[in-house]
DNA sequence: ACTATTTGACCTAA
DNA sequence: TTAGGTCAAATAGT
């Protein structure tokens, strides 16, 4: 991996990337939020160009503070027009439309469409609570690991076929530590499925909510630090909270770690119903809060905080680190 | 009937 | 050759 972003930058810059990267899209994206809030149809639109406006300004001084660097992993995630892709979902029709034989058919069709994806950036938290992350996923797979106790559980995102969304996520209980769930993703959500902003702070008036992170100048560590009563992260962390009774079942090799709360996820009338929800403005594992610029591919910087995952830097081209 | 999960098979990178 | 990522038929749930 290339040299971090960050490592060499002086304490100003640094300052000046953090001021941008916390304080100001945040309080942007808070902005809107009350203002949303007390605003028409009509306005609410002129409101989300003009924040966006905001936010692009912030990501092209974060990505002329960066120097315009930014490492690049070639992604081996199959994409859209892949071989493999495009028979995905008519699959069962192709099968029967021929006369070839099922099983001859289906090797066929899934050739060349598995990688391995060690080389793939991903960004990986552990948490002790299976707490939502704002996105449907649907389980497709369950591996027992060699030399591990528990078994992987593999995700994708819901608007995989629909809206060709990559993002895909790994579950595994974590052996020394069987009270915490490693979860590790792989690409970033392009689907149009994140959750309203407004469903998500509970008092905008809470001034005093904050992430705190500051990088380290001698060993390039991060460090964050977030306020308990935090409105944004209180809440994301409490809506799943009452769906996570079922931890101590986890003991089970078999047991599915994100079933449960995949459910209540998708469930309609529950507070999280990600198929028809356009925006957001938390931190969202998985998502990106340093917006640099959207042709940078992924800068891997990434760590862990308690189960939130703050990332500097890992974009998919077109794809603005603050969705708002 | 429709959707989601389970699980053995398939496939590929290492 | 094998570990592990993915597929898809079978099954379960609503």
């Amino acid at each position: 991996m290339n040299s971090s972003w960050h490592e060499n930058f002086p304490s100003s810059r640094k300052k000046a990337i953090d001021e941008l990267l916390i304080r100001g899209q945040e309080s942007a994206a808070q902005l809107k939020l009350v203002i949303n809030k007390s605003v028409g149809f009509d306005e609410s639109m002129f409101v989300e160009d003009l924040v966006k406006k905001v936010m692009n300004s912030f990501n092209s001084s974060l990505y002329i503070l960066n120097g315009g660097e930014f490492d690049e992993v070639a992604s081996q995630i199959p994409r859209v027009g892949s071989p493999c892709w495009d028979d995905r979902k008519t699959s069962k029709d192709s099968g029967e439309s021929t006369g070839k034989s099922a099983a001859a058919l289906k090797v066929k069709d899934r050739r060349g469409c598995y990688k391995r994806r060690k080389s793939v950036h991903s960004r990986t938290y552990d948490s002790s609570t299976l707490t939502d992350d704002g996105h449907g996923w649907r389980k497709y797979g369950q591996k027992v690991i060699l030399n591990a106790k528990y078994p992987r559980n593999y995700f994708r995102c819901t608007h995989k076929y629909d809206q060709q969304c990559q993002a895909t996520k790994q579950v595994q209980k974590i052996q020394e530590e069987p009270q915490l769930f490693r979860t590790t993703y792989y690409g970033h959500h392009t689907c149009k499925n994140l959750l309203k902003a407004s469903q998500f702070v509970s008092d905008p008036s809470d001034h005093d909510s904050s992430i705190l992170i500051s990088f380290n100048d001698s060993t390039g560590e991060h460090q964050v630090s977030k306020k308990p009563d935090n409105s944004l992260l209180a809440t994301y962390q409490t809506v799943k909270q009452e769906c996570c009774n079922r931890e101590d079942d986890m003991s089970m090799p078999s047991y599915d770690p994100a079933t449960y709360y995949n459910n209540q996820g998708s469930s309609s009338d529950y507070l999280l119903s990600p198929a028809d929800h356009d925006y957001m403005s938390r931190f969202d594992s998985g998502d990106v809060i340093s917006g640099v610029n959207s042709s940078c591919t992924t800068s891997s910087h990434s760590l862990d905080m308690d189960g939130i995952m703050i990332e500097s830097g890992d974009f998919d081209d077109g794809v603005f680190g603050f969705e708002l």
